[in-house]
DNA sequence: ATGACTAGGTCACCTAGA
């Protein structure tokens, strides 16, 4: 099973990249952030063409998740309030569609779109701080589930030095300051795994550049795109990317689609 | 230095992204 992540940066503006990469890369399950569109104008059809369900959680402009799949979403959930019906922070912060969910194949795919924060100084950052603190209360009602489970999507944090191509101008900084990073480290816990980090340990591996100054001709980007997965998948995975070409489109998204490949579920044998 | 690109919407400048 094939497992992947995109910030598409609109959907409507990257059918025709959305369209290629699907069927070039075949994820079985894909979570889209940014797709900018509120749910009655969400493109459906070409995705049912290329053999796709969507779950979706929208709105006009802004943020916007997304799950897309070939096998059978079951058991959709939308927003932090789902696992948190009495909590006023979920309720609040499910104003932006940051949050979606789905069961596939015996897998809770938790698919996010984590708030850019802007600047250390601004509101926007004390609601990225937030979120993730929320996000942690989330996760600890999901750990009682009992479900194999992968949570990806934008982080939009590097969180270690070799994340970023810059650490010496950008460490502290907005996605690479002390404070966010601890509160995601408290969300991945003892349990969950960064995908990507099992097979690469190296420095130089970049999931979003920036479309400004010559980012991407210069390679300097960074890694804040992620998988995490529980000890289950763990012992399941054989591999993951980053599918960097799909930035050197033409008209691309500013981030490069990642993925993680699983072994499928054997059937246990049973010799008696 | 706080810029550079890209997208959506109120539409030719603004907000937001990261």
């Amino acid at each position: 099973m094939r497992i992947a992540s995109w910030n598409v940066n609109s959907i409507r503006s990257r059918e025709t990249h959305l369209q290629r990469w699907l069927q070039m890369a075949q994820p079985d399950v894909l979570g889209l952030q940014e797709t900018k569109v509120e749910d009655a104008m969400f493109p459906h059809e070409f995705l049912e063409k290329a053999g796709y369900t969507a779950a979706i959680s929208g709105q006009k402009s802004y943020n916007g998740v997304a799950l897309l799949s070939r096998l059978p979403l079951e058991d959709v959930r939308i927003g932090f309030e789902a696992l948190l019906p009495s909590d006023q922070t979920a309720k609040e912060l499910g104003e932006q569609k940051r949050v979606i969910s789905a069961s596939v194949a015996g897998v809770r795919v938790l698919n996010l779109y984590v708030p850019n924060g802007s600047d250390l100084k601004s509101d926007k950052y004390k609601y990225k701080l937030a979120w993730l603190n929320c996000l942690n209360r989330y996760l600890n009602v999901q750990r009682q589930q009992g479900e194999a489970f992968c949570m990806l999507g934008d982080f939009n944090i590097a969180l270690e030095d070799i994340d970023l191509a810059n650490p010496g101008r950008n460490n502290g900084g907005i996605m690479a300051s002390l404070p966010e990073r601890e509160a995601l480290r408290g969300c991945i816990g003892n349990d969950l795994q960064d995908a990507f980090r099992l097979f690469e340990p190296e420095v130089g591996h970049w999931s979003w550049w920036d479309y400004r100054s010559g980012a991407w001709d210069r390679d300097q980007g960074w890694r804040i795109d992620h998988i995490y997965i529980d000890e289950e998948l763990q012992q399941r995975a054989l591999s993951s990317m980053i599918h960097k070409a799909e930035r050197g489109e033409l008209k691309p998204s500013d981030h490069a689609p990642i993925s993680l490949d699983l072994f499928d579920e054997v059937a246990e044998e049973n010799d008696d």
